[in-house]
RNA sequence: CGCGGGAUGGAGCAGUCCGGUAGCUCGUCGGGCUCAUAACCCGAAGGUCGGAGGUUCAAAUCCUCCUCCCGCAACCA
């Protein structure tokens, strides 16, 4: 048994920022896999890590004034934090920063340029010389540099590319022979459409336009980007190319590689074809897990509905999450995160289903036997039932956990929980317990249900690890009796054995009060929402001043002024935009603004609005935007802008 | 015609691949029980399965067309 390995990875996440549920929720579905192939008795490698490099890093860590090491130190700590507050079982931790890591990056671009799989070429652009950017066509903005509005020139800039382009036949071929390759299976649709039949194009894989990254060793102008640098952490946190670790051989190919399916493609597509370059297997399987979405929309920072898992983690505990994300939501498709799900969802199953099945059974045991589980057991054929379910159970759990369908595994299991609580209507225990006579039926009764919670205890342990813990020490299982091969048979519980009955595992929450604090009264449970710009640090410690809060100079850097409208019409082949042409009692100038959705061009015209008359243009659908009009965000999507008094004169500045 | 997903009782979903009594959870209403966390158990109300055609003895399920929604990409400065 102990020779079968199984290896599983969650991306590395990004940190720029602090990590939102969603990235809590594939962690922990990862990690239930891990506990549970662990429990099986596979020799598990479970590897979960950052991804630390990047010209975003640099730049946060730029505007807190702090090293980009500095920067990411903090907030990888504050990852690390969160997975042991939600008790995942990483076995590793990989950072991209990590010595050995960086090594091995260099080692393997080398290899890749040796092999004639990366080749030095020539990226083409406009480079604006003030700035010392590089430009591609569309992200200039009126053909001009769009950091400083000056104009740009023709240039071109020496990167190493990787030949992408020589991989699309084998990549079908691989999605053909196997199939189970990229699972949910339309993302392969996805994939094969939009991207390999069109034609891949050949990757930029080196950048010089930034420093904060790997080193290419062998050209010192170049840094390695993303893709080699990312990707290549899942083999050599194993130890490729490097000194630290040794497994490589022993855990490599992955059985399964989580990923959400924003980066679908960089795993189904950059990643395989990296390792075909280098002549390595490919993982067995890579899945594309669903979105937890918000009501309203994608969780986004700019929406405010970023719901945070220490604050729920906290308030219901962690066993409590961890059931809801994998229960509610099936791995492969989105779901829709919300509070009332969340508690209803705890009440119903946790509370009313399994906790009071697992208190009511304690408490007669400890009543009617003074919690001894005693021989004397007399059979009925209404037992049969029960005693058939309870056996099967692990059976289709396991086929359900074999596809990660979490959900169903989940089902099958309160099945059985919620058959139990019908069984006991049915027996009436309390009835034979009237009847010194009826003494061993009524024992034959609270063992079957003591059975059935201790095999709902083992198959739940990877789900809710610390309550199922909890249930074996109720139920005084010894470990004999609870490992994952006795979930399959039924009455091991020995006489003798001491039932003693427990605190609640899960407290029935009041629905209204609980959305009313999580609603923003004691604990709210979203996180604020910073001005971007006036926040870029929030995630130093040290600063003393209280986060969120601004001081009169920092407003003072932002330019409102009134001006009114005088033309406006929706941008060519855009949905959601307008072009606004503004009379700001200066120049004038266009605003482009994504409200097309709430406003029409009539709507507006004429009417005075608030200008932010001093932020950096940018082009939107290849329209020049020279500021943004302020408007309310009405509910999670819903957009009001601000009107102003038409006898206020255009250009007036506002404060 | 950019790509993909979806539309099923009040809410959230399963069923669709391999046509044949439309199922689950929550909520609502009525009843039962009293071991238990005002929990548990039973019953009821509530659906023309987005729309229109077609195939078939039979369509939520297969085919065609249409409408609307969501996500990806491009576009919320």
């Amino acid at each position: 048994m102990s020779d079968k390995k199984f290896y599983i990875t969650t991306p590395i996440y990004y940190p720029s920022d602090k990590l939102h549920i969603g990235h809590s929720y594939c962690t922990v579905a990862t990690d239930v896999m891990a506990r549970y192939k662990r429990m099986q008795g596979y020799d598990v490698m479970f590897l979960t890590g950052t991804d630390e490099h990047g010209q975003k890093i640099e730049e946060k860590a730029k505007a807190a004034g702090v090293t980009p090491q500095a920067y990411v130190d903090n907030i990888v700590a504050g990852i690390k934090d969160l997975w042991q507050l939600m008790n995942i079982s990483n076995d590793r931790f990989i950072r991209t920063t990590d010595d050995y890591h960086i090594l091995a990056v260099q080692r393997i671009f080398k290899d890749l340029y040796d092999k004639g799989a990366i080749y030095k070429g020539v990226y083409k652009g406009k480079y604006c010389t003030p700035c010392e950017s590089f430009w591609t066509e569309s992200q200039l903005v009126d053909g001009k540099c769009p950091d400083c509005g000056r104009d740009v020139v023709k240039a071109e800039e020496e990167a190493y590319f990787f030949k992408l382009s020589e991989y699309g036949d084998r990549l079908l071929d691989l999605y053909e022979k196997q199939p189970d390759f990229l699972l949910p299976k339309t993302r392969q649709n996805e994939m094969v459409n939009n991207f390999i039949k069109p034609g891949l194009e050949d990757l930029c894989v080196s950048r010089t336009s930034f420093s904060w990254g790997v080193p290419v060793d062998f050209d010192d102008k170049h840094v390695v980007y993303v893709w080699v640098d990312a990707l290549s952490n899942y083999i050599t946190a194993l130890g490729y190319q490097n000194e630290k670790y040794n497994d490589y051989t022993k855990y490599w190919p992955a059985d399964v590689q989580f990923v959400g399916k924003e980066i679908v493609r960089f795993h189904a597509i950059i990643w395989p074809a990296m390792l075909m370059a280098l002549d390595l297997p490919l993982p067995k399987q890579v899945f594309g897990h669903g979105w937890l979405l918000l009501e309203g929309g994608k969780m986004s920072k700019s929406k405010g509905n970023v719901v945070d898992p220490v604050v729920l983690c906290g308030r219901y505990g962690v066993d409590a999450l961890r059931y809801f994300l994998l229960r509610e939501f099936p791995f492969g498709t989105d779901g829709v995160f919300s509070n009332e799900g969340l508690i209803t969802r705890i009440n119903a199953d946790l509370a009313n289903d399994l906790g009071n099945l697992v208190s009511r059974t304690t408490a007669m045991w400890d009543k009617y036997f003074g919690g001894v589980i005693t021989a004397a057991r007399e059979y009925d054929k209404i037992d049969d039932e029960i005693i058939r379910m309870a056996t099967a159970l692990k059976g289709l759990y396991e086929t359900q956990m074999e596809s990660y369908s979490f959900q169903n595994a989940l089902m099958e299991i309160f099945k059985v929980i919620s058959r139990a609580n019908k069984y006991i209507d049915e027996t009436a225990p309390w009835n034979l317990a009237k009847d010194e006579n009826k003494l061993p039926r009524l024992a034959a009764v609270l063992y079957n249900l003591i059975e059935v919670i201790r095999i709902a205890g083992i198959l739940l342990q990877p789900f809710m690890p610390e309550s199922c813990q909890k249930i074996k020490e109720q139920i005084g299982a010894a470990d004999a009796q609870y490992h994952y091969e006795s979930a399959g048979k039924f009455a091991l519980l020995p006489e003798g054995t001491r039932v003693a009955k427990g605190e609640n595992l899960f407290p029935r929450l009041d629905l209204a009060k609980e959305l009313d604090a999580l609603s923003g009264g004691t604990a709210p449970v979203t996180a604020s929402v910073p001005a971007p710009k006036a926040q870029p640090v929030q995630t130093e410690k040290p600063k003393a001043e209280i986060p969120g809060i601004i001081t009169i100079d920092e407003f003072a850097k932002v330019e409102l002024r009134v001006a009114q409208i005088t033309a406006c019409e929706p941008v060519e082949g855009a949905d959601k935009l307008l072009r606004l042409t503004l009379d700001d009692g200066a120049a004038g100038r266009q605003v482009v603004s994504g409200i097309h959705e709430w406003y029409e061009p009539a709507d507006l015209i004429g009417k005075k609005i608030v200008v932010v008359a001093n932020l950096k243009p940018a082009k939107l659908r290849g329209v020049l935007s020279q500021g943004m009009i302020l408007a309310a965000d009405v509910g999670t999507d819903g957009c009001c802008v601000i009107f102003i008094d038409p006898s206020v004169p255009n250009g007036s500045k506002v404060r």
